[in-house]
DNA sequence: CTGAAAGCGCTTACAG
DNA sequence: CTGAAAGCGCTTACAG
């Protein structure tokens, strides 16, 4: 096995140049007329020795990496690992490899992360835009860097995104809950401006105003877990009547959660519970939790896809068509949200 | 923000060769006697027109390409998503950026992944072995590639190790137990030749051997969920005398946990419970179990610190030492094992 | 049907 | 103290 082959040795070796070996790798011998026996000569070299062209040469020369940078606030976070398992096997498969970094939403941070990814030539990027950072991102898709949003959206960046349908999503969760016999569904979601967060809460409320109920929203203020979990408890006291909660965000439906170790369980276990977002606790409890999942397969897929899209398209027509693609979530139902039996 | 910037715009606009460029962009000014004036104006331009040499092109010339390839079963495991992004965070630090793929135990996979590897000529490999694999992974130390393995052992295999010290911190755990009070401590854990899961065992075999109890151990041929939780099932009510039962891993507390799902809470509930690996879930149930948390932070940074030192340390001394790091889990005392009120 | 040569943007031995 | 030039290993216009 010796390091240092080259296509100079297999042009030599084959008795041949190293344009004709270059045509044959890249697949161009028929549009380039090498003749099938000079074709096939150089493959079974190229084989026998298992030479591979060298990848980093290619790329000065060609300006392509096949590397994609993916990046998020933490790549800890179990919807952004999951998404970069898939990630990188469906862009394994043709042929990129991912980079990666948190931002741990930091401004300064984000900047030093896309001035790596551009410094190292990456041919496009994925990424879970932070709000604040709409500025560092503006630049970068100005720059025509070929881009794919997704998990968040913001409105003011025209660009192309994948995201779970959060409207349909919660639309058919609380429909689910209406369904079932609830009538007086509460809903716990925080006080933002995020368009994900006002998308679940419109799919809520345009829900239950179609059954002419009144939505009763709690909007928290988000400081700490402490601090939310009283929320959440001043509300449930003060809205007795409540039936159902819907919570609209897995570190809500935590803070929510914990008022059962706070020997407030009675605020909770009498009314029917669902979670935006879906994770390994809520199957496990008892009762266990009807939980909105995040559909990572398909939104990978779609990301990935749509990138390599973009990538192939090449300068051509990178203007015009912007996509924005909705995914629908699934609804894991469980105990907590079973018919009423009244 | 033109594109094209190089090296030669560099030179030409300080009227200066391409050569001195280059060292001082190095810094190798000093060293190569450039005058501080020529250097101070080259660093400027520099500065001004923010220009980064390509990195693409150094690469080439260097061989050098800053990217560590970094492997594990699944990228979305919680402990190895922790990894990655400490390992990401130090790594990035000092100029590296990390490329990961998931093998999904798939022998073929894990070849096919070196090979890509390889092929991106990553400058170094930080993996999770999974056993099995020890002729690709023989095959690549063989080769010289500087390689830090984590997590797991295979003692077959000599290089460098970071791994959470399974033995002393399942002791320390069985000492804790024992000094509250606890007697008849079981152990649950697979039957396997995994060297980790033996230390494991081992930490407690010889802790409860010193107070001359004797080890109550089942060893679970695991084929699934149900079946485990099944013979965990069956090893308590055959052992109704213990007061506290060690899980030696995650997937094992959880089979274990599961039990009080199937309404035989009261096998658990009687006893002292602790966990190899710490979870979300551990901390939230009530009562809380107290777990050994493996020490994400000290893992990721020693094996960032010691694959740099490897690559740093170049051709020159890459034979004779090898180390195996062991670093001490943390044991997070919660409910499950508090003081007998004896 | 095939090849000589330029060039991607660097680094570095060599020469002055 | 500084620079001209080779070369890393490719791709691809251009010429035959």
């Amino acid at each position: 096995m010796q390091e240092k082959l080259s296509i100079k040795h297999i042009a030599n070796l084959v008795g041949t140049s190293i344009t004709t070996v270059s045509f044959v790798l890249n697949g161009k011998a028929k549009e380039k007329h090498i003749s099938e026996k000079l074709t096939e000569k150089i493959l079974k070299v190229v084989a026998e020795l298992d030479y591979q062209p060298n990848s980093i040469a290619r790329s000065l020369r060609t300006g392509k990496t096949k590397i994609i940078g993916f990046l998020v606030d933490d790549i800890s976070k179990p919807f952004f690992s999951g998404i970069a398992r898939v990630i990188d096997q469906k862009a394994s498969a043709r042929g990129y490899k991912i980079i990666f970094s948190s931002t741990g939403n930091d401004k300064k941070r984000i900047s030093e992360i896309l001035n790596i990814f551009k410094d190292r030539h990456v041919d496009g990027y994925i990424i879970a835009i932070a709000e604040g950072l709409e500025e560092e991102i503006g630049r970068l898709i100005s720059g025509k860097a070929p881009v794919v949003f997704f998990d968040r959206y913001l409105p003011e960046i025209d660009a192309d995104y994948v995201l779970t349908d959060n409207f349909q999503s919660t639309a058919t969760a609380t429909q689910h809950l209406l369904d079932n016999g609830f009538k007086k569904i509460g809903f716990v979601t925080i006080d933002t401006e995020q368009q994900q967060m006002l998308d679940r809460l419109q799919g809520y409320t345009d829900t239950v105003k179609k059954v002419k109920a009144k939505p009763q929203v709690l909007k928290i203020k988000y400081t700490n877990s402490e601090d939310s979990t009283e929320k959440i408890k001043s509300f449930l006291q003060e809205n007795p009547d409540l039936d159902a909660i819907i919570f609209a965000a897995n570190y809500l439906t935590m803070d929510g959660l914990r008022l059962s170790r706070l020997g407030m369980e009675q605020l909770l276990s009498s009314k029917a519970v669902l979670s935006f977002d879906d994770f390994e606790l809520l199957e496990f409890i008892s009762p266990s939790i009807t939980a909105i999942e995040q559909p990572i397969e398909a939104l990978a897929e779609n990301i990935v896809q749509l990138l390599l899209k973009k990538l192939n398209a090449g300068e051509s027509k990178n203007s015009g068509e912007r996509s924005v693609l909705k995914i629908n979530a699934n609804l894991n139902i469980r105990q907590s949200t079973q018919t009423l039996v009244s």
